[in-house]
RNA sequence: GCGGACGUGGCGAAACCGGUAGACGCACGAGACUUAAAAUCUUGCGCCCACAAGGCGUGCGGGUUCGAGUCCCGCCGUCCGCACCA
């Protein structure tokens, strides 16, 4: 047994078949055991799994197997995100239906998921494409619009003139189509939107309450949220504007620099703007100007501040007779607050910019502490400091904040045009979420446009509205609005004539919810059964990548309160726990024609030196730098390749080693050779041992020898510090512990055979059973077929993948001597092996009769001794 | 520009509360086994000086402390997010 090498590619199948035989990872709702959620990110059918797949879930399956061994009733379920953009493609270039691409790369996905032994309840796996899954949504989505939550209005978009279609603001590449590389135009379309500005608050504050996500996720969230409290200000127009409008709305942060304003400036776009524009053709090729430029972030990052002054002029709230002129500004966008600011020079940045350019008066308001107010000024740098107000009527004197308080107040109480003047406003940077999509592969929105009745959803009872099967792929445009037939239907509501919405819904939506639906994948009659989704949600720890902070996260908040908030689920929160997990990232290889992939080199290293070479040919290739895995970059590894030659195991192993989960992770020839080594040890050693591990565990002696002693106080420290670490997510440091203990074995073992016939220490064997079972049982939840074989050829019960963590024994992980680190004046100069409770009196006086500190005193009695318990001693000489 | 994170051997890293810096792994060196190689085992491995003793070391400069990788201040560098948000 001993001299076999563990060879995975017959082991690995052996136990993944034997583990589905016995439905070790079927999830039951009924199973009265303590619950506990573990999620990956399902992934995208792209076609084939990466390498950072392997990561994620693998980081995963440790902790779903881990908390079933703790005796958790586990849910650790998969599914695809199976609708989007990429099968549409595959439609146009390869003639291939979209569903048929999809469901071929699910199939190609699930045999290379199911080749990592991952424990997950396959009877529960859902794809997003699936009629079975999207009429569910499209219930929801009807329940979302009769409870105000959808919407439909005109929005603008960034059009593809040559595909027909909307593209979202990462396909537009420097003003162009990423596929057509069509000049994008901005068209106002009528979309539906989901209204999760009813939420900006709650979402906001409810991340104070999300104590384990990262707090840069969280960061990110609150940024993006964006909440910003300030006033709405109404300026009184010297004359009216050519639109009627009789002032001019602003808002504001800063109202208390309103005595420094010195101009007004207003969006493009702004409806005055527009008024404006059309009497004035200089004014209409400035706004057209603007408009081009957009969406170009090179052109944003340089563009110069230009304005263009309309003629209008408006009144000053507190200074009679005072005017300010009136610009439309390049820098204002249109979306954000009123479309309209007051420019305050002195303490904005931008509006000093735009002042000093245009000749502007610039009057500080603000005086720093202990500015001298006579010669203060502003040059090139606005104040956007703390300070007093001056130079500012009835504020001067008053801090920022309370100038804030003192003008809204003053505008509340002030009338114009027969409405207070200003209002208290808190402003969000957060958008509703438009989720209209020209495009074919995605969940069909579940409305029809009848000319009489307006635009009326769907009944239930026709759900779902499901995608035709015969559309065409061979032009531009949304294939379900060029269907001969699909879009024409009967008006529910009065029966006439009428059309479908022919938009489906951004991808995002599908993965807003899939989560909840795990919970009860069966339910035909409702997306949820509220009995399951209240039980298992939220998730106790998702786990992906940190690509999704914002957008995923954020809508699955979202949708997660419009679902309760429609009775689809009792709860506001789906993820309790987050983890983002880092990338896996690779050396480049650079050859005579472009980059090479690993598989295509050869690398060999001379006196530290590494040089690589074509393994055909033998053309010397540059070595460049590690970067994230990328096809364009080709150094990608393929997982099938690893685990089809090491095993799973090795790759799982590799994955958790080194590398902190959060960080990235090189992912190197010779790490995963190590891991591999690693694999064979252990069996080896497991090997080696049989003869004492091997059956049930032998009698315990009343005592143990010292050196069984010192075996089971390395197994069981090593237990608890693992368990530590994977409750914590820190596998790396797990796997160095069971290094350790590795190690710690393997001398052991050694030990036991040299000293066989010799006079048997039966304690010693018991000590080696013990520590081996502890061994394989916590190298189970990383390298799960491994340690399943090692537990057949040792004899024990059952499948290991059912069998429970083992118990620590506190009373072996406190030692009874410690050794104590002897410091003189901060530097260590000796070690003191003393009794664990011994007390602070008795460390001083055998630290002060230690050979060291006496030569080190030198016969002077020491300034001071510190004694940290269990710690350390630090004499200050 | 604003916000955030991080800088530890040749490399990935560990050090949880301010208490032995470098656990564990990779790479590399030496040795054993072998006809030989692979595999395996033993052993060494921060730097300086080396007989020992010692000195210096966590990006750089300062500070607090009996004691700082860890806390504070100021620089330098790398990475990430947002980006004219009024």
């Amino acid at each position: 047994m001993a001299s076999e090498r563990y060879n995975p590619r017959e082991a690995e199948p052996k136990w993944q078949a034997a583990w589905d035989a016995a439905e070790v990872f079927r999830t039951r709702n009924e199973d009265p055991r303590p619950r506990y959620y573990v999620l990956e990110m399902f992934p995208y059918p792209s076609g084939r799994i990466h390498m950072g797949h392997v990561r994620n879930y693998t980081m995963g399956d440790v902790v779903a197997r881990y908390k079933r061994a703790r005796g958790f009733n586990v849910l650790h379920p998969m599914g695809w995100d199976a609708f989007g953009l990429p099968a549409e493609n595959a439609a146009m270039q390869n003639k291939v239906h979209p569903a048929k691409w999809t469901y071929e790369n699910i199939a190609t996905m699930r045999a290379q998921l199911k080749s990592m032994g991952l424990s997950l309840d396959w009877a529960r796996e859902i794809a997003t494409c699936s009629p079975e899954y999207y009429r569910h949504q499209q219930k929801m989505f009807i329940d979302f619009f009769k409870a105000g939550l959808v919407y439909r209005r005109k929005s603008k978009v960034n059009w593809d003139p040559v595909d027909m279609t909307v593209l979202a603001n990462e396909q537009v590449v420097d003003g162009r189509g990423w596929r057509s590389g069509a000049l994008v135009e901005q068209r106002e379309l009528e979309q539906w939107n989901f209204r999760i500005t009813a939420y900006s608050e709650e979402l906001l504050a409810a991340l104070d309450g999300l104590d384990r996500w990262p707090d840069k996720v969280r960061l990110m969230q609150r940024n993006w949220i964006g909440k910003s409290e300030g006033a709405r200000v109404r300026f009184e127009f010297a004359a009216p504007a050519p639109n009627g409008d009789r002032t001019l709305e602003i808002f504001t942060t800063r109202p208390d620099t309103l005595f420094g304003a010195s101009f007004m400036a207003i969006a493009p776009d702004h409806p005055v703007a527009r008024a404006c524009g059309a009497a004035d053709p200089d004014l209409a090729a400035f706004q057209e100007k603007c408009r081009q430029m957009g969406t170009s972030v090179a052109v944003l990052e340089t563009a110069e501040k230009e304005g263009y002054d309309t003629g209008l002029r408006v009144k000053h709230p507190f200074l009679p007779g005072v005017e300010l002129k009136v610009f439309v500004a390049n820098f204002i966008l249109m979306d954000y607050g009123t479309g309209a600011i007051f420019g305050c020079p002195a303490h904005d940045q931008r509006d000093l910019d735009f002042a000093r350019k245009y000749g502007l008066s610039v009057t500080p308001v603000v005086l720093p502490p202990g500015a001298d107010p006579a010669v203060f000024t502003v040059g090139d740098i606005a104040y956007d400091g703390e300070g007093t107000l001056y130079n500012s009527g009835f504020l001067d004197g008053l801090s920022i904040e309370a100038a804030k308080d003192a003008v809204a107040g003053r505008l509340e109480t002030t009338e114009v045009d027969g409405a207070p003047q200003g209002t208290r406003q808190v402003n969000f940077r957060l958008r509703d979420w438009l989720i209209s999509r020209q495009r074919y592969w995605g969940c069909p929105i579940p409305m029809v446009h009848c000319e009489a009745c307006g635009v009326v959803p769907v009944p239930a009872a026709e759900l779902p509205v499901k995608l035709p099967d015969d559309a065409t792929f061979d032009r531009p445009g949304n294939p379900l609005d060029h269907h001969p037939t699909w879009k024409h239907v009967a008006c529910p509501s009065c029966g006439r004539s009428a059309r479908r919405e022919t938009d489906t819904m951004d991808t995002f939506v599908d993965s807003s919810w899939y989560f909840a639906r795990f919970t009860d994948p069966w339910n035909e009659t409702a997306p949820t059964t509220r009995s399951a989704v209240d039980a298992w949600l939220p998730v106790d720890q998702y786990i992906g990548g940190i690509e999704h902070a914002i957008l995923h996260l954020l809508y699955s908040r979202f949708f997660t309160r419009a679902m309760k908030a429609t009775g689809h689920a009792g709860l506001d929160e789906p993820f309790a726990g987050l983890f983002t997990q880092g990338m896996v990232v690779h050396e480049t290889y650079k050859g005579p024609e472009g980059w090479v992939s690993p598989a295509e080199i050869e690398i060999t290293e001379i006196d530290g030196k590494r040089t690589a070479r074509m393994k055909d040919g033998g053309a010397t290739v540059e070595i460049g730098g590690i970067e994230k895995m990328s096809k364009s970059k080709k150094n990608t590894v393929d997982p099938t390749e690893i685990i089809g030659g090491w095993g799973a195991d090795t790759a799982r192993w590799f994955m958790l080693s080194d590398s902190p989960p959060e960080r990235d992770v090189i992912w190197t020839e010779a790490g995963a050779e190590g891991a591999h080594r690693f694999v064979q040890r252990i069996w080896r050693m497991v090997g080696d041992a049989l003869p004492f591990v091997s059956g049930p565990a032998p009698a315990r002696p009343a005592e143990f020898s010292a050196a069984a002693t010192a075996l089971r106080k390395a197994a069981h420290k090593v237990l608890a510090a693992v368990e530590d670490d994977i409750e914590k997510l820190a596998f790396n440091r797990a796997v160095a512990r069971i290094y350790e203990l590795a190690n710690t074995l393997q001398k052991a073992v050694l030990d036991a055979r040299a000293a066989e016939g010799a006079a048997a220490d039966a304690g010693l064997a018991a000590a080696l059973h013990e520590a081996f079972d502890i061994l394989v049982r916590i190298i189970a939840p990383m390298m799960p077929h491994l340690a399943e074989e090692c537990w057949q050829v040792m004899e024990r019960d059952g499948l290991l993948a059912t069998s429970d963590w083992p118990v620590a024994d506190r009373a072996l992980i406190v030692d009874d001597t410690i050794v104590l680190p002897i410091q003189i004046n901060g530097k260590k100069r000796a070690e003191l092996t003393i009794g664990r409770d011994a007390s602070e009196a008795e460390v001083t006086a055998a630290t002060l009769a230690h050979e060291a500190v006496v030569k080190a005193l030198d016969g002077k009695a020491p300034r001071k001794v510190i004694v940290v318990p269990q710690r350390i001693v630090n004499v200050v000489a």
